[in-house]
DNA sequence: TTGCGTGCAAAGGTTTTGCATGGCA
DNA sequence: TGCCATGCAAAACCTTTGCACGCAA
């Protein structure tokens, strides 16, 4: 955050539901929930408004990982900011799963050399079927 | 196409439409401006049901490529039903590209052998900035 | 005091739904 | 005739914006 940025109660309690919640996506209608919940009094605007800034400053990401409803955001230590990753979702069951290994960096490499396209694999979402589901639909 | 489905003008129009921009990715929006401007009065509902029908047939694959607008639709050819590709999208100017090559079949190769997860290359976008993009940046 | 933050209401855009009418077979 | 398709209007959603007021520094 800058310093002509102003210390509120809202941000306070929209920031530590993130960095509670680090391992979920959370989209803005249950911040909105958690907060009504609480009776802590954010409107939603105030938690797109505050999201956005999060989002601006780095310390949380946004994804669209579920086609049907809109977007969802998730809070991101310093420390891990390179740790990144793919993201496998199922479009039967919507179970959502991370994938993190050396053939992603492989493809990446060929994708950067041969296509000029540097990929941000925290944003990547690669859709398809899981196994259970595959097995389920094989009976 | 099911026998109780009857054959409509404004069916006719919309999947005319889809198979002359085979090559594209077609909005409902987009659809509706093309029927306007030929006088076809066709409304956006019957569009969206009319889409919906075709992407349940097989016919038309739906995607959301673009964060900030809806869906997007493209025709899909018969003998081309195999022909998966990965889209390349730079989340800076919005330019779409189409990735067909190698190292996609083995990545997925991988995921199915070691994450048991069956990737649909053709709903899958890999999101990132690309060469243009990212020269202009460097300046 | 200054200017950012907040909340309400309203608008924006995309997609869906209810209902009466219209048209295919 | 029977059923599906259409169109309008309205609603459902998610998200953004305008405006006045409140509050941090």
């Amino acid at each position: 955050m800058r310093s002509n940025d102003y210390k509120t109660r809202q941000k306070e309690l929209i920031l530590n539901f993130f960095i509670e919640n680090k391992e979920k996506h959370l989209t803005a209608a249950e911040i909105l929930k958690h907060m009504n919940a609480q009776d802590s009094n954010v409107s939603m605007t105030t938690i797109y408004r505050c999201i956005e800034k999060l989002v601006s400053s780095g310390c949380v990401r946004k994804y669209f990982l579920d086609e049907r409803s809109g977007a969802c955001y998730q809070y991101i230590e310093d420390g891990h900011t390179c740790h990144e990753h793919f993201h496998l979702k199922c479009i039967e069951c919507g179970m959502l799963t991370h994938l993190d290994c050396q053939h992603m960096q492989s493809l990446n490499q060929h994708i950067l050399k041969h296509h000029g396209f540097t990929v941000d694999n925290s944003r990547t979402v690669l859709y398809g079927i899981c196994e259970k589901c595959l097995k389920r639909n094989e009976r």
